[in-house]
DNA sequence: GCATCATGCAA
DNA sequence: TATTGCATGATGC
């Protein structure tokens, strides 16, 4: 049996609007409505399992109904354009779901319903009508039921006949005649004055219609009544017919053509996904239905032997390894797409191919790819060198908009209206279910990978343009992945055995120590768990609550040390937390990749992932190796450089994010200060207490670092009042004369969020972009972090820009002077380097000389340098 | 097996 | 209710 689903769009969408809070996506695109018209629709879907649907909307502002009455729907609030933005996206879901859709000019959504379902109806299909709009209730007859929304938006009512009659005890078709009675406000239909729904459903019981309670008005009680319905007379029928639905209306749809049930998932999932519709994509996302979607025909031929005509330029060319981690890691195949042709290469046919690895290591042919890095690295490993990287689609992605937190190839292709493919996840699996699948469907999904490379390329160089971020682009971010790549193959070699002395010798007071918090408490329990601990701190020993989380008590370090006098066993705790933190994250973690054969740690930096343009490292972060407390700043002794007789040498750059700071603000104090190299902290003292250099005390100079930090963060009264221990007022008074002595800082401040409202992004040095779309959010919160980024990125960004520059040079100096010395790592504002003995005297004026001239500030950029024979010993 | 939380390490 | 990150163990589904 076919069974035909009739929505009210505009009524549905309303309803959700009003219903939910004001939800904005990532880009300040309102959603609310757009997620309640989905869960709405979802739910249908499941519950009912329609075999046709359709979706009425109404058209423009007038309609037949306005030459019966001009005032009709007059009155009435404009839509909100909070919500009719949110329209085309409604169009755009329904169009995923492949949806009928249907408006048209002069004529409500309801009376499209209404003929719709009259027609359905003649079928003997069952028809379901979904609106928030009771005058629909009109249409209900033994075929049609109508679900009115009733509270919220998944929250409704079926009417049938008999409902109604329970709820009115009146037929369907004389709810027009209650309308025609009592009429409607929100339609500024009139009805009768003084007529409500009690006196409406009362003369309808007794007369049927409205036209008999005219006909036979003498017979009404009531006096007064009796003279309202007879000087309204003409007006009470006018109000029947304008809530009459009219089911007559032309149309050139045939109910056949509603018919609801292939879609495309992916493309469903994509649109949530942009919506942020998080919960929805689950649901969704499971990979096995979107596999088996169709996708368009792509012809490609397996290459059994590499030839030259499979190899042109320039040449779009997939490297697929399926771990994450591509150290070290298979390939799965090969494809390459270009002029002559496509092609997918199985692993060993291209490897063992002298063409092939010719071709590869040839400058000359040039290489479009997804994350080249990946890539040059993983081929790296097989000896084989992959040179003439032309674009990199992931650093262009990444560039146009780093918020993006998927920069996989179907959702970059998505975004940018390329042919969709399938997501990686779909067609190898997630978590312990990854494989390589049969090699037909991994040899057509390369294929289609490097298809759509391909054909984004230009396209993404244009946009790269038009935003001025080509040169970022080509001369910086695509020669520093080569740079980054070299980085990670080299490795740093570790003393592994140094590591397991360190981790034995904790192991032991971590023992200790263990044993003494038990006795202390009374109770054997696991320190390590956050739950116990509170238990035990604030139940068991009753010490008092200083803050909550929202899953319980807080035993932060914050708080402990707060607690450290009321109980003997905190410092213990304190103690047991800091060797326990060294012992599992950095000894057993780093022993754990360190390479067997070659003591050495292979670090990924992501290139494409912080908002800001600085890089990160994983699996494992060497951005993040202990150095305040000594106790973990002993880890640095087991970095050591990979051949005898090496030094390590670290530089960093002195306060180069206050310096940036001197620099957008243009502030003279500052930029003055820097140039006299003085201590910018005590400076910043003097200038914020108003005293002289001899007169800062240590405890002046702690502020005023504090507010230091504050200022680059983007300053709040209350974080600095956090960071100090001081109270909100106090803070604020801080940051207020802080404000006063560097105008022009105050100013910057100002101006960035000024400007990053109206042009919708923040940009740094080399023109990076941030986009900050809640900076008009209306919630505080939201708005105020999006100051505070505004206020941030900048500079943090063009530190990341600064340094990355100096790497990319620093690389080339190296190869010019033909100098074996290696960058391994870098740390935000340092860069780690081993040095044979010789060079190292050279190293200690090149490399300050390239850091400190990677860019032309209002003030000199400052680089600290030392060497030793470790990484502890590099200070 | 996977996701989330609290915690703590770095610049 | 200060910026940017990543890894850990515990916990719960």
């Amino acid at each position: 049996m076919k069974k035909l689903i009739l929505i009210d769009g505009n009524s549905i969408a309303y309803r959700a609007f009003f219903a939910l809070p004001l939800l904005n996506n990532d880009k300040g695109v309102y959603t609310n409505a757009v997620y309640g018209f989905t869960t709405m629709l979802l739910k249908i879907i499941q519950e009912e399992k329609p075999s046709h649907m359709l979706v009425a909307f109404d058209a423009g502002k007038t309609t037949f109904r306005h030459k019966t009455y001009e005032e009709y729907k007059g009155g009435r609030q404009k839509t909100p354009p909070e919500l009719s933005e949110q329209f085309p996206l409604i169009r755009e879901l329904l169009d995923a779901f492949n949806i009928k859709r249907f408006e048209l000019d002069n004529y409500e959504a309801d009376d499209i319903i209404g003929t719709l379902s009259k027609e359905a109806e003649k079928e003997k299909w069952e028809v379901k009508v979904v609106s928030g709009d009771k005058d629909l209730l009109q249409l209900v007859s033994d075929y049609v039921t109508v679900v009115l929304t009733k509270k919220g938006i998944t929250n409704v009512e079926s009417y049938d006949e008999a409902l109604i009659d329970e709820k009115y005890g009146i037929k369907p078709n004389q709810i027009i005649d209650m309308k025609g009675l009592m009429g409607d406000s929100s339609d500024n239909i009139p009805g009768v004055p003084g007529v409500g729904e009690k006196t409406a459903l009362k003369l309808l019981k007794q007369f049927g219609t409205i036209e008999n309670v005219l006909d036979s008005v003498d017979d009404v009680s009531g006096k007064k009544l009796k003279e309202k319905l007879i000087e309204n007379k003409e007006q009470a029928l006018m109000s029947k017919e304008l809530a009459t639905i009219f089911t007559e209306v032309p149309y050139n749809l045939t109910l056949d053509e509603l018919k609801f049930g292939e879609y495309d998932e992916e493309k469903v999932v994509s649109l949530f996904k942009e919506l942020e519709f998080k919960s929805l994509v689950d649901q969704f996302d499971t990979g096995v239905s979107a596999a088996e979607k169709e996708l368009e025909e792509l012809s490609f031929d397996v290459v059994e032997e590499v030839k030259e005509e499979h190899l042109a330029t320039p040449a779009a060319m997939v490297v697929e390894v399926l771990d994450e981690n591509y150290h070290q890691a298979d390939i799965a195949g090969f494809a390459l797409v270009h002029e002559k042709g496509r092609y997918f290469i199985p692993t060993e046919t291209a490897l063992r191919s002298d063409l092939f690895v010719e071709w590869a290591k040839d400058e000359t042919k040039k290489k479009w790819l997804l994350d080249a890095k990946r890539g040059v690295v993983v081929l790296g490993w097989k000896d084989v060198l992959l040179d003439g990287v032309d674009f990199d689609l992931l650093m262009a992605s990444y560039l146009l908009d780093p918020s993006h937190s998927s920069h996989d190839l179907s959702d970059i292709a998505t975004r940018k209206g390329a042919k969709s493919i399938q997501a990686d996840e779909a067609v190898y699996g997630k978590g312990a279910k990854r494989k390589v699948p049969e090699t037909g469907v991994l040899a057509e999904h390369l294929v289609r990978k490097a298809n759509v490379i391909y054909e984004l390329k230009e396209q993404m160089e244009e946009e790269l343009k038009k935003n001025e971020q080509f040169k970022l682009f080509k001369d910086l971010e695509m020669p520093l992945s080569v740079v980054l790549g070299r980085m990670e193959t080299e490795g740093v070699k570790v003393d592994i055995d140094q590591l397991k002395a360190m981790g034995e010798d904790l192991a032991s007071r971590l023992a200790e120590l263990e044993k003494h918090i038990h006795e202390h408490a009374g109770v054997s329990f696991n320190i390590n768990s956050p739950k116990q601990l509170g238990e035990v701190l604030f139940e068991k020993l009753g010490l008092p609550v200083i803050k909550k989380t929202k899953t319980g008590y807080s035993t932060s370090a914050d708080v402990l040390e707060k607690l450290a006098e009321d109980h003997e066993i905190i410092r213990h705790i304190l103690h047991y937390r800091q060797l326990g933190k060294l012992n599992s994250t950095y000894i057993e973690g780093l022993v754990k990749v360190t390479h067997k054969d070659t003591s050495k740690i292979h670090t990924r930096f992501n290139q494409a992932l912080t908002q800001t343009g600085r890089l990160s490292s994983t699996d494992p972060n060497l951005q993040n190796i202990p150095i305040r407390l000594e106790e973990g700043r002993k880890i640095r002794k087991a970095f050591i450089p990979s051949e005898e007789g090496w030094k390590i040498l670290a530089a960093d750059y002195s306060q180069i994010e206050l310096r940036v700071l001197a620099h957008i603000a243009q502030d003279e104090k500052l930029i003055t200060a820097f140039k006299e190299d003085m201590d910018i902290h005590t400076k910043t003292a003097m200038d914020v207490f108003h005293v002289s250099e001899e007169d800062v005390t240590s405890m002046m100079r702690r502020s005023a670092k504090a507010v230091n930090f504050g200022i680059v963060y983007g300053i709040s009264d209350y974080g600095l009042s956090q960071s100090l221990g001081i109270t909100r007022k106090e803070a604020a008074k801080f940051i207020e004369r802080y404000l006063a002595s560097y105008p022009n800082v105050a100013e910057y401040m100002e101006r960035i969020i000024e400007e990053a409202r109206e042009n919708g992004y923040v940009s740094t040095l080399l023109n990076r972009r941030r986009y900050l779309p809640e900076l008009t959010s209306r919630n505080f919160n939201q708005r105020s972090f999006a100051e505070r980024t505004a206020m941030n990125t900048p500079i943090q960004g063009t530190a990341a820009d600064i340094i990355k520059k100096a790497m990319v040079e620093m690389a080339l100096r190296l190869e010019e002077a033909n100098l074996k010395s290696r960058l391994l790592l870098q740390v935000h504002d340092e860069l780690i380097f081993e040095v044979p003995p010789e060079e190292v005297d050279k190293m200690m004026k090149i490399v300050p000389e390239v850091m400190e001239n990677a860019v032309e500030l209002a003030v000199p950029l400052k680089v600290d340098i030392s060497a030793g024979d470790t990484w502890y010993d590099a200070k």
